[in-house]
DNA sequence: GCTGCGAGAAGTGTATACAATTTCAGGGAT
DNA sequence: ATCCCTGAAATTGTATACACTTCTCGCAGC
């Protein structure tokens, strides 16, 4: 077992959180990361301090740490908040996009398909949020781009909650549309996509109730580790 | 006081360093803080991993951490991100005002005033950046309102480094219209003026250029706490 | 006078020890 | 059977110890 940093622990938490190995609602207990990072405690605990900060485990305090089961609600303000902040990137994008922006991001796309053809839920959760991050990523903006993978984040442990996998098929439709309304140069057809995406996202979401968390045994989740 | 002492030292130093009392680019040394709140240095360094992910401070490994002093290029692009989320925020505030609401505001930009007349700097930057957050909170979006909040932490230091004491009054002006517009229901009104409106307080700030940072004395700069 | 070097001081990074709190099983009373 | 008490085990919260890195500054060599 190699050295761990803080960060690689923050980084193989997240990914675990974000693919749903780790399920929302179970107990995070430190001195067992802490044996399996092969660390003491106390990276364990920075590494949750920062987990907590981005929201994807809850700290209750004196009782211990819990991968964040956001509800309903809060899933529709993280959206709303994306459907605000895409809809301006979407249109700021179309005002300076180059012929190599959209290539970029028409491959993106294909990749996408692949991943969702293939029926690999966590790649195919990923894949389809990197898409907005790659676009900002590709504006130039470096604080957009780490905020919104930040809100990603968060959107990615509500779909993995709620999510069925034919809505990813649709998604990935929805991104194809707007990367050639993007090509075509039409802003305002772009914007309105992306807003409806979201919307419709979101949407797909309300319907389904939320069921209550499983405890899971982290030996086997981090097995692959 | 002491609910939980992490969180209190994050609060003191994100109080500090927003208000300038701590200039950008001073060195937080971990035991002066420590012995400062009275704590080990355990608590001391959870706060400032919390300040780091918020930008507030830069950790650069095996040296210490340091107040943020954030380039030109990172203000520009944190206030770009803030027009895309405000423009749209100040769209949906218009569509869903009620007279309380307004109210509210109304009397925010008058305490506003207040502050600008009465020369307080930190008390100005504080509320200056509050009537934002507000609109946030007003919407009934907790995210929308948190990360606005953090957005604009980064902001007041920024703002506290590059602008001067009369753009703070023509923010408060600005303010003022952007209500008005929104008491009246004209929302395009009221989304250009906020466009215009943090297009103005960026514009302002490229034109300075930024000083280097000076060795502050801890202990004063806690004195008052 | 200037540069390079090295020893000690200062400071950070991680682990461990210990205190405080919560959790939970077992047993007795109702 | 259920509830509540109690105490031990488990777990978190905080402080301290120690290793390792960086910084400081005087001093020798040029």
């Amino acid at each position: 077992m190699e050295v761990s940093t803080t960060q690689h622990i923050v980084q193989a938490l997240t990914k675990a959180i974000v693919a749903h190995r780790l399920a929302p609602g179970v107990k995070l207990v430190e001195q067992k990361l802490a044996d399996h990072f092969g660390v003491s405690r106390t990276l364990v605990r920075q590494a949750l301090y920062q987990l907590e900060n981005q929201r994807l485990i809850v700290l209750e305090p004196a009782r211990g740490a819990f991968v964040a089961s956001p509800s309903i609600e809060e899933a529709g303000q993280v959206f709303e908040v994306r459907r605000m902040l895409e809809a301006q990137m979407t249109r700021h994008f179309a005002a300076q996009a180059t012929p190599a922006q959209i290539k970029t991001l028409r491959e993106h796309v294909i990749q996408e398909k692949a991943a969702v053809a293939s029926g690999d839920a966590p790649g195919r959760i990923e894949l389809l949020g990197d898409f907005h991050v790659r676009m900002a990523e590709l504006m130039g903006n470096a604080v957009l781009a780490e905020l919104l993978s930040d809100l990603i984040s968060r959107c990615a442990l509500i779909t993995l909650m709620y999510q069925s996998s034919d809505a990813a098929q649709v998604s990935n439709e929805e991104h194809s549309d707007i990367v050639e309304a993007l090509a075509r140069g039409d802003a305002d057809k772009a914007v309105a996509l992306m807003d409806a995406h979201l919307s419709q996202v979101l949407g797909n979401l309300q319907l389904e109730e939320h069921r209550p968390a499983v405890n899971a045994e982290l030996a086997s989740t981090f097995a692959g580790l």
